[in-house]
Order: C-alpha cells, then structure tokens, then sequence
DNA sequence: GAGGTGACTGCGA
DNA sequence: CTCGCAGCCACCT
C-alpha cells in the first residue's frame, strides 16, 4: 500500500476494469480514500501512458461519462476509437448508458 | 523548501 | 436548466 505511490495505486484499480466497462475518478479516488483529490486520479492518468503496461485510461471518465481527457491520447478521437472498440458506444464524447456500464472497485471489488 | 499545476467534484446562484 | 467558484492533494520545476 504505502510502497506503491498514489500513481501507482491508481493504474492498478484502473487495469481491473474489465473490457467494455468504464469507471469514473471519483470512484477510484473514494476507493483509494481519497475522494477530496479526485484530480490527483486524473493527474495519475497524464503519466498512464508512461507506464507499462499502458493503462486503460480509455475506460476512466468523468462522473457524467464524458470523455474529458480524450484530447491526451493524442487525438481527440482515440479514445472514443478504443472505447467503441471494446464495445463501449460512445456519443458526442460522452459514453451510452454510461450508468449501466458504469465499473465501481469499491462495489465491484468488495464482492 | 516553496509554488504551481491539473484527464474532478459538488454546491450555489 | 446552465454557468461559475472553491476545495482538494500528489507530483513537477
């Protein structure tokens, strides 16, 4: 726990979000205990595709499912590609049904 | 050591 | 309903 930095913790929780789900930061901020740094979840992702092996950063969203940092992939479009790809339909940068493919690790995890 | 940044969230007007 | 502001904390320079 204290060994692993908070980055760390981060890309954890985020690589066990199964395929064609999506989470948001809050919920894995809450889940790490951290709810009030919430930024710190989306921060952690700026240095996600610095890690291996790469995180999902694709499937974190915002509360609303909106694809708030799809313009750090690079292009504005991949990561909708890569959501689409995984079966997740995404509309106008905001994921469908965003609520039922919606991945909590405090609820999903605690099964 | 101190300051600034940020892929968020929740509440208020 | 939409827009704006303040809080939050780890990492970087």
């Amino acid at each position: 726990m204290d060994k692993l930095s908070f980055y760390d913790q981060v890309y954890q929780v985020v690589r066990l979000i199964p395929k064609g789900r999506v989470s948001s930061y809050g919920a894995i901020a809450s889940y790490l205990g951290t709810r009030g740094s919430s930024r710190m979840v989306g921060y952690a992702m700026n240095a996600a595709h610095t890690t291996f092996p790469p995180v999902p950063a694709q499937r974190v969203v915002n509360r609303n499912g909106l694809l708030t940092g799809k313009f750090h992939f690079g292009s504005a479009d991949m990561m909708q590609q890569l959501l689409e790809n995984e079966g997740v339909k995404v509309n106008n940068d905001k994921i469908v049904d965003f609520k039922n493919l919606f991945w909590d690790p405090a609820i999903e995890l605690e099964l």
